[in-house]
Formats: structure tokens, C-alpha cells, sequence
RNA sequence: GCGGGCGUGGUGAAAUUGGUAGACACGCUAGAUUUAGGUUCUAGUGCCGUAAGGUGUGGGGGUUCGAGUCCCUCCGCCCGCACCA
């Protein structure tokens, strides 16, 4: 008998449009529930999803339907982070303009969203370039600059010289410019910052409270944020320059002070320039030190250089020791004073700056266990913590100690002759620019006017809108092209004035955009209200590649709203659980042409044969052989991309969620394998199968439950409530695989039991088959529906409370206890739960494998672990 | 260099507080069914061994009645930051 098979495709569109006509996944306004906010990264609309976006959509509608279900009011909610770069770039090369490029990916990517089945409510849509939202973000960025969060300063910027744009850092390859390919110039230009670092101490300090986030990902923040704690020092000169009589040094070290051999500076220290303005040499060399690139290949190639430029320091402690000072081409202006002591001993960079000048290297920490007599530094400095030696009042204190001996001495001292010293905290956090010279971005509201300065423009005024008559047919920013967009009256004194043409980083537009799902249509950024109900987000799930930026820009917006009024000031963090999901990987396939080229061949142009080494693959169509390479995420350049649409066309979005979230933990890499996908549909139909062809043989809808039941029929109930309650727990836990496991070995023991006859049995496997389609309703939505209006249901599963576990069912009234000897596994013994002790020890010893193992001798010791393990130490 | 993580069968992976290692799936083997074949169902499957038994979570050592889990040490891989004073 041939099985009808599932359409999987089919009936997932039906279902689709079912449960829209229903407009079930609409939040409701009504409070009466718990809340509970799912969300998403929202997605750039590059034109069409991929493999990962399924995968983190699916995760979050998982657990959107479960909490649904489980008696949440839902807030799932999607939208577009649509300003940027590629809409620009596509502009240019498509004569397209950048809205109309973005508005058509939207749609289309829309249209594939639906097609996944997602229970998203879509009525609060919105995308990042809708001048409704970026209204509010002006609004937002003028309440942040009357409150002092918003600011201008000049700043070095990565300059493209042909593009004639600010480039980011990564950017910013081998020096050139990753679309023009020109030379990058260090430029200083007037830009706007907000001022994330007021915050500095607050978000390294709300990292301990996000106990639901990872830790790697907390940990990552509070390295990015850098605080430290040390003495600012200041060491005078023995020589006066411009006005400059003294150096102020930050470190954290002031106990290896002793171990001093040199002070050096970074070449645009107000000294290196005082200095270098008589002196030509020195002039150059701070010149070659800015030429020099700033990517991390290039600092790793550089050799550490100084300068001496022939001024002394006095050493803060002794006057009459006087340091040379280096300007250093590894001293960072912006950390710090960017002024150093080198501690030769203390600092392998030092170290190494030392044996090069033929500085001296004085050992002032020794570890704990050596000769402070012998104890000399070779080629390694030593920078653990130890005793302080060589160091007069130091000498033989800890480091901590050390520490505090020097702050007090140096307090202590005469203000006339001495080192003022101060105790103080750097944070390695730099406030944020967000000037981007760039037309598809959020517009800055100010407007500059000779007399008065940078203005803001008035809340009545705004939007500030993009202009829509744009040219890309040059380089630059068309925003400063425009003939008359930027030409405006100054809205203090009437002069006429300029607009601010530079518009804000993309970043700023995601900093906030989970607070506007909220009230989505209100009159101000955020309604309180809806934001009091709402926040935090509960679950938020994406890439751990923002596990820095998007991630601390959103915890700094959250709370530099909070202090401009425009959210309540209580809602610290913005999302209280974080899951960092994993890639979509999968295998690339290339040849390689005579000059060692690489072409790559997409997935769908190769078989593969063979298996472990002797795997081969060729191309379909030629049969010709490629070489197979690396495994890695999934994209453009590499071809190595497997479209959803043609899944979902192929074997329905049940099928890819399935595979997507079963195999391996969320956080994990996943491999897309053709098997993989393949083995998920099997397992859609066997679902089908065994509902469809054995539901006229059980019990008929709403049955009353019998009173008693056969030994398989308890057995099955038994199987049915525990996998209700694992399923559940694993979803809580957002280990999705683990679930998977246990639906798959859910319906192995119903299958076991679905041919045979016994007390209650029928009873037992309609029970089983509702429960089951309960299970897998929010993972297959559309499979689920289908199994559900098959048993008979008119409702819709979608709206189903979660099934209740039935407690005494999980609980097995025996037990396998494991029978040890010397700790080492021997045998097993099926007994009843919580016998005694001595009821236990006497049948162990009774077995025939324990009498043997003592030959007569009484055991040692017997460590018996109640339904788990006997232990029997001889 | 600094910080963090990881290492379990042929493969993806499971494993409350330390308590029967390898659930579940892929693959493989055998049988049944159907078919032209795929499919489906049942059973087996860490490794060595015909078996009894031994052995086994990167290597070595330790704590413990008992270690994948805790401690020390070495090796390998991955991620983040990186001249941060």
C-alpha cells in the first residue's frame, strides 16, 4: 500500500494564509497576561535572505509560538535596518536610487520571510529609512545634544581621497581604501560624537546583572571598555619648552617606579611637537611615525624606534636622577597622557626599547621563590605579580602594597619640589563618532551658521528628509552636491546658514529600534507606557559578530535615553537574555586556472562521491573534477550558498527549520549537508504517515479517558509525558537539538506501539499523536496544523495552550540501580524506586557477580546512592 | 603578547549537584516488505577480542568509594582584543 505523501510546500502556503486571514499573530493590547518580547536582529535588506537568516528567525519563532502558547502575551515583531552603504554602492552601478533599491530587496525579502512561516505580528513593521522613524531618531539626537551626549570635536579619520569619504577601520585594507584602492590618508575633520563614555562605568558595571547573556560576549564588552586603575604622575623636566615644565605620566604599575629607565612619548605629545620645532631630525622622525599605517599587520611589522630629544625627566622620587625622553612610535596620544615611564623589567616592549638604546634593565619585582641577590632579567621581563626589590622603601612589599606605598609617598611629599600625584581610572572606551559622509543615512538636524555656531534645528522643523534628487554619478557626498538642500536660514538669527550634510553611522538607527516596536505609531520616539509593559527584551537572538558595537551601542542608547526622558530612566538594559547564534557553514568548491586563480563552483553545480579521502566532486553538467575546499560560512564570493527559496520550494520551511535547529547546539557552527535535509523530510513524512494511516484506528476525538490501561498503554503515556516535559525543559533552556532528540525518540515509542492491541492502548496512541503534534507546533508550524485539523481538530494548534505534564506519569516506579565494583561498572539491577538501603545492599549482595568479585572477604566499604548506583569498595 | 573557550565513536552530537559515557540523528551491517530502484519497517553498531573479558571522553599526573565533569601540567584547535602604559 502506497502512502500519500505530505506536500510539504503546498500546505505550508495554506496554512500561511490561514493563520493571516486569522490574524492570529497580531499582538494584543490587552495587559491581562504575562508579556513576553521575542526578537530578531532585524535584517539589512540586501535583496534576498540566506541560510542564516532562516536559522535565526527560526529560533526566535520557536520560541515566540512556545511562549504563545504557554500563556504569554507575544511581542515578535520585524523590520529593516535599511540605511547604509549598499544601497549607495547599487545606486551607482545600477542608476537605480538608493530608496528604490531598498524599498524592492524589502518586499522581496518580505515575501521570503512569509514563506518560512514565521509568527511574526507584521502590523508594526518598519524599516530604519521610513522618515516616520528617523523623525525621532533627530529628535532623539537633539535631546542627547541639549544634554550635553551629543558633541562636535576634531578628530583623525581614515580619508579616502578618491572616494572623497570617511572610511571605518575595517575598511581600511593594507592601507588602501577597499573600493577605490587608493592610498588612505590620516585626515582631521570636525566630527559628531556621542558621548557613550559618560556611561562607561555603568555599562561595564550592568554586564554583572546580564546573567541570561553569554560570557564570552560580557566579557568581550567590559575588555572593550577597558577600565583601569592607576597613579597619574607627573615628573618635571630639567629644561623648559614652550611653556612646558613638566610631563604628566598615567600608570598602573607606580611599584615597578624604581625599575624607571626612560620616559617616552607618543610623537604628537604637545612636548614632541615643542621639541620638534627645533629640531628638524626629530621633526622627520615624528612625521614617518603618523605615515605609518594603523591596521594590525602594519603594527606587528613596525620596529619599535625612539627619539631622544635630549630634555630630562626627574624622577618623581629622586630629583637628583634624571631619565632621558624618548618620542616613541609606540605611544598611543589617545590612551592615557600618552606619556610613559619605561620599566625595562617590567614590560618586554620596554625591555626590548631598553637592549636596542643600551638603556639600563634594573630587576625591581622578583617572583616569591628566587634570590633577590641573583636575580637578574635576560631576554624576558618579568611582569608577574612578586616582591619588590632593588626599590629602597619598596623593597620586599607585594605589588598591591608596592602600589599604594608609592601614592602615599608621592601625596606626602612637599607640593613645592614634589610629583603631584593622582589616583585616577582610564577607560580604553573612546566616545562614538557617527559623522558619515554619506546621502543614505539618518540626516543630522543641525544647520551651521557663521555667527552661531552649529545650531540645532527645531523640534517643530523636523524631519530634516533626504533630499529624493540625488546624483551618483561622482564620487562623494551627493548631500553636499545638492544645489539647494543644504542652503537654509540660521534658525537662531535668520543669517543665511548651512545644513549639516554628514549623516548618522547606520548603527545609531539599530541602537534603538527595539524600543519603537513598542508603540511603533506613536507621536513621540517611545510611549512610556508600552515601553514600561514591553521592556527589556526577553530573548534576544543574533550574531556574535555584534557582540561588541550593535550590542553596546544599543546598552549605552538605552540608557542615554533614559537621562534625556525618552524612555523610562529604570529600563537600564535592553535586553535581558542574549543568544549568539552560530553560522551556516558549508564545504566550496573550486578550480583553479593557470596563474593559480581560483573559480568556485556553487553547490548545485557539483556532485560529490566517494566518502573521507577518496571523496571527489564534479561538476554536473561537464563532469569535470573540482577540488573541495574548506568548509566555511556561507557566501557570494566563494559561491558556497545554498538558497532558502529553493529549499522551501523543494522541501517546504518546515524541513529547514527542522534541520536547521537539530543537530547541533544554537551557538555552534552547523554544516549544511544535502543528507541533512534530506534525512528532516523523512522525518516530516514519517509524522504524516503514522498520523494519517493510523487515526481512523484510534480512539475518535475527545474519547474520555479510560480507567485502566495495559502495560504498553502506560508504557506509551509514560514515554508521551515525559518527552512533553524534556521537550519543554530543552526549549526553556534554548537547547533546541536536544528537544529535537526527544521528539524523534517520542515517536520511535510510538511507533513501536502502533500495530499492536492492548488494554487502553488506542486511547494511549491518540494521546500520544496530540501530544506529539504539540511538541513539534512550534518548531513545524505548518506540518503541526495539518496532523491537528487530521485528528479531527477545527481549531487552529497555533492557539493551543502547551500541554500539561501529568507529574506521576514521569516518574518511573522502578529503577535501574548500576551495581559497582571498586568503581567500576558490573552489572545492573531493575528494582523499585526508593527501596531501603539495607533492602538494596542485601539483593546486590545476593548477585552472583559480587560474590564471586569478594571470594568470602567482607568489603571494605558499600556506598550506596538511592536509585542511582551501589558501590562496593573491596 | 593578553583575555576567553573548546578537545567525547566513522560523522553531527547527548550526559542535574562528581554517580550506568556515547541519548537522538547520519552513516554502516543484517533481516523483512514493496519496487525497476529509491522508500518503509525491525534488529545490530565506541574500540580490541570468536568468547570470557579488557579498554575507552586530546596526553600525563592528582583529589575521590566514584572524574567527560574538580585541581595541576603539557599538546592541539577556535574566538576576541591587541604597541592600552
Amino acid at each position: 500500500m502506497a502512502n500519500k505523501l505530505y506536500s510539504a510546500p503546498k500546505r505550508e502556503k495554506y496554512w500561511q494564509d490561514v493563520w493571516a486571514d486569522s490574524n492570529i499573530f497580531a499582538t494584543n493590547n490587552l495587559r491581562n497576561k504575562p508579556k513576553c518580547y521575542i526578537l530578531e536582529m532585524f535584517p539589512y535588506p540586501s535583496g534576498r535572505i540566506h541560510m542564516g537568516h532562516v536559522r535565526n528567525y527560526a529560533m526566535g519563532d520557536i520560541l515566540a509560538r512556545y511562549k504563545r502558547a504557554k500563556g504569554f502575551n507575544v511581542l515578535h515583531p520585524m523590520g529593516w535596518d535599511a540605511f547604509g552603504m549598499p544601497a549607495e554602492n547599487a545606486a551607482i552601478e545600477h542608476n537605480t536610487k538608493p530608496d528604490k533599491w531598498t524599498y524592492k530587496n524589502i518586499e522581496a525579502m518580505k515575501m521570503q520571510l512569509k514563506s518560512i512561516g514565521l509568527a511574526l505580528d507584521w502590523s508594526r513593521e518598519f524599516a530604519t529609512c521610513n522618515i516616520s522613524y528617523y523623525k525621532h531618531q533627530q529628535k532623539l539626537f537633539l535631546d542627547f545634544f541639549s544634554r550635553g551626549l551629543a558633541y562636535r570635536k576634531s578628530s583623525k579619520v581614515n580619508w579616502d581621497p578618491v572616494d572623497h569619504t570617511v572610511l571605518a577601520n575595517e575598511q581600511v585594507i593594507e592601507g588602501r581604501g577597499w573600493r577605490s584602492g587608493a592610498l588612505v590618508e590620516q585626515r582631521e575633520l570636525t566630527q559628531w560624537f556621542l558621548k557613550i563614555t559618560e556611561f562607561a562605568d555603568d555599562l561595564l558595571e550592568g554586564l554583572a546583572e546580564l546573567k541570561n547573556w553569554p560570557e564570552n560576549v560580557r566579557l568581550m564588552q567590559a575588555n572593550w571598555i577597558g577600565k583601569s586603575h592607576g597613579l597619574l604622575i607627573r615628573w618635571k623636566l630639567n629644561y623648559e619648552i614652550e611653556g612646558i615644565k613638566e610631563l604628566k605620566v598615567y600608570t598602573t604599575r607606580p611599584d615597578t617606579i624604581f625599575g624607571a629607565s626612560f620616559v617616552a612619548i607618543a610623537p604628537d605629545h604637545p612636548l614632541s611637537r615643542a621639541a620638534a620645532a627645533t629640531n628638524s631630525k626629530l621633526a622627520d622622525f615624528c612625521e614617518e611615525c603618523r605615515q605609518a599605517g594603523t591596521s594590525i599587520i602594519d603594527l606587528e611589522k613596525i620596529e619599535k624606534k625612539g627619539f631622544d630629544i635630549g630634555i630630562k625627566a626627574k624622577h618623581p622620587l629622586d630629583h637628583e636622577w634624571e631619565l632621558p625622553i624618548y618620542v616613541a612610535n609606540f605611544i598611543l596620544s589617545e590612551y592615557g597622557t600618552g606619556a610613559v615611564f619605561g620599566c625595562p623589567s617590567g614590560d618586554q616592549r620596554d625591555l626590548d626599547f631598553a637592549r636596542k638604546y643600551n638603556l639600563p634593565v634594573i630587576p625591581v619585582v622578583a617572583p616569591r621563590d628566587a634570590d633577590p641577590a641573583n636575580f637578574t632579567i635576560g631576554q624576558k621581563a618579568f611582569t608577574d605579580d612578586g616582591v619588590i626589590i632593588n626599590s629602597k622603601f619598596l623593597n620586599g612589599l607585594d605589588t598591591k602594597r608596592a602600589f599604594d606605598a608609592v601614592a602615599k609617598k608621592l601625596e606626602e611629599m612637599d607640593l613645592d619640589d614634589a610629583s603631584v600625584v593622582e589616583r585616577v581610572t582610564y577607560f580604553r572606551l573612546r566616545d562614538w563618532g557617527i559623522s558619515r559622509q554619506r546621502y543614505w543615512g539618518c540626516p543630522i538636524p543641525i544647520v551651521h551658521c557663521d555667527d552661531c555656531g552649529a545650531v540645532p534645528v527645531p523640534e517643530k522643523d523636523l524631519p530634516i528628509v533626504l533630499p529624493g534628487d540625488v546624483s551618483f554619478d561622482t564620487f562623494g557626498n551627493p548631500l553636499d552636491r545638492h544645489p539647494s538642500w543644504a542652503l537654509v536660514c540660521c534658525p537662531k538669527c535668520g543669517k543665511l546658514a548651512r545644513r549639516e550634510t554628514d549623516t548618522m553611522d547606520t548603527f545609531v538607527d539599530s541602537s534603538w529600534y527595539y524600543t519603537r516596536f513598542t508603540s511603533p505609531n506613536h507621536d513621540t520616539p517611545v510611549d512610556h507606557d508600552s515601553a514600561k509593559y514591553w521592556l527589556p527584551v526577553d530573548q534576544y537572538i543574533g550574531g556574535i559578530e555584534h557582540a561588541i558595537l550593535h550590542l553596546l551601542y544599543s546598552r549605552f542608547f538605552s540608557r542615554a535615553m533614559g537621562v534625556t526622558g525618552n524612555l523610562p530612566a529604570d529600563i537600564k538594559e535592553p535586553f535581558n537574555a542574549l543568544l549568539t547564534q552560530g553560522m551556516v557553514v558549508h564545504e566550496c568548491y573550486f578550480q583553479k586556472t593557470t596563474n593559480e586563480r581560483r573559480i568556485w563552483f556553487e553547490p548545485k553545480e557539483v556532485r560529490t562521491e566517494g566518502e573521507g579521502k577518496n571523496r571527489i566532486a564534479k561538476l554536473v553538467k561537464s563532469g569535470e573534477t573540482v577540488e573541495i575546499g574548506d568548509i566555511v560560512k556561507m557566501s557570494k564570493s566563494k559561491k558556497n550558498i545554498i538558497d532558502p527559496d529553493d529549499i522551501i520550494s523543494k522541501y517546504g520551511a518546515d524541513c529547514a527549520r527542522w534541520f536547521m535547529l537539530s543537530d547541533s547546539p544554537p551557538e555552534r557552527d552547523i554544516i549544511w549537508t544535502e543528507a541533512g535535509i534530506v534525512g528532516a523530510s523523512k522525518f516530516i513524512q514519517r509524522i504524516w504517515r503514522l498520523i494519517d494511516t493510523t487515526e481512523q484506528k484510534v480512539c475518535k476525538i475527545h474519547t474520555p479517558q479510560p480507567v485502566n490501561f495495559g502495560s504498553d498503554a502506560l508504557f506509551l503515556r509514560r514515554a508521551s509525558h515525559k518527552a512533553v516535559y524534556l521537550v519543554e525543559k530543552n526549549i526553556e533552556n534554548l537547547r533546541f537539538n536536544v528537544a529535537i532528540a526527544q521528539i524523534h525518540d517520542f515517536v520511535n515509542h510510538i511507533q513501536l506501539r502502533v500495530n499492536k492491541k492492548g488494554q487502553g492502548l488506542d486511547w494511549a496512541i491518540r494521546e500520544a499523536f496530540e501530544l506529539l503534534v504539540q511538541l513539534i507546533g512550534p518548531i513545524m508550524p505548518h506540518l503541526a496544523e495539518e496532523c491537528w485539523s487530521r485528528l479531527g481538530y477545527q481549531t487552529l494548534l497555533a492557539e493551543q495552550p502547551w500541554p500539561t505534564v501529568d507529574k506521576e506519569l514521569i516518574v518511573d516506579d522502578t529503577v535501574t540501580i548500576a551495581i559497582q565494583i571498586n568503581g567500576k561498572r558490573k552489572d545492573e539491577l531493575r528494582i523499585k524506586r526508593s527501596t531501603s538501603s539495607d533492602e538494596v545492599k542485601r539483593k546486590v549482595f545476593e548477585l552472583d557477580i559480587v560474590s564471586r568479585a569478594l571470594k568470602g572477604k567482607t568489603p571494605s566499604k558499600v556506598i550506596v546512592v538511592p536509585n542511582k548506583i551501589v558501590n562496593i569498595v573491596i
